[in-house]
DNA sequence: CTTTTGCGTTGGCCACGCCAACGATTCATA
DNA sequence: TATGAATCGTTGGCGTGGCCAACGCAAAAG
């Protein structure tokens, strides 16, 4: 064989869809390896950022802050708990709620984790310079925000 | 609740990786709809669009242009098979390998997809312009192309 | 001729994004 | 105040996607 016939066809290669759903692949391979080194998942760093952002909060509030499923939430907050890096605590004024809280352990453990999150960035951003990633960004950002827009409840 | 409490934030709203993965979420939901409606995945048509463009190949040179794995390949062109889309016969010159070849009707249904896809992607990209698409598509594809050549066995 | 490499196939794994249902609670409306 | 609607947390499950492991076979390399 050729060696060398790993090279997409066009209908796939110019396909925004495709490039966009490759990017996805890559991006989630370099970050879960890294996020791993720390005993981490995405979702983990989704929901502790989400505390440290906004302070205290449901477990509702927290999935449609990071776009996660009220069901996913409630494994991560179990798994996060269990390592003492957020508390949660029945909400006195709305029984069915849980208010969750991010510690100072997990404050620390989100620093950790942003670290390992921005060598991931840098090696899959590696072929763009700085006003390169800002464009790619900005242009995602209104993707994404359109898209939430149009099948969410709101979005800001 | 607020009801619009839903902005994501900024640790992920400004995180590449986290738009990237989001905007891949989105466009898998509208192609796979898409799709759908003609009773193919997002795999179907990348072997048949390779198959259109680079003529009969193997099925693991297939894997190799669409970044597919050799067992998920297996599986898409036996069910291509399977509807009379593509054809598969032993390679006479080198008994290992299979001869993937695209059918007429194979033809026929690659372009009907490909009409599904190209609303797709105008849906998802709704927000942009013409030249913010190409933008995007070209950043993507530098950062999919260095991916690929950084850990795969070659890229043109 | 033996070892290495490549091929196709089967079977399995885990993360992810979802959905359904349930009991409990709160809210809205009559 | 009573009653239906809506919200919350939890459990359990589902389908896809990307991947790995192993096997038997065939070809290439040594």
């Amino acid at each position: 064989m050729d060696s060398t016939d790993d090279t997409p066809p066009a209908s796939l290669r110019r396909l925004p869809s495709w490039l966009i759903n490759q990017a996805a692949v890559h991006a989630q391979r370099l970050v879960n390896d890294r996020l791993a080194t720390a005993g981490a998942r995405r979702y983990h760093y989704s929901v502790l950022s989400a505390l440290a952002e906004y302070g205290a909060m449901s477990q509702a509030a927290l999935g449609r802050h990071c776009h996660l499923d009220r069901s996913d939430v409630a494994g991560v907050v179990a798994e996060l708990t269990g390592q003492d890096l957020i508390d949660r605590e029945p909400d006195p004024e709305d029984r069915r709620r849980n208010i969750v809280t991010i510690t100072p352990v997990g404050e620390r453990f989100l620093a950790e984790l942003r670290e390992l999150l921005a060598g991931a960035q840098d090696e899959l951003l590696a072929p763009l310079g700085g006003e390169e990633r800002e464009q790619l960004t900005a242009l995602l950002e209104r993707v994404v925000g359109h898209q939430a827009e149009v099948r969410g409840s709101g979005w800001s």
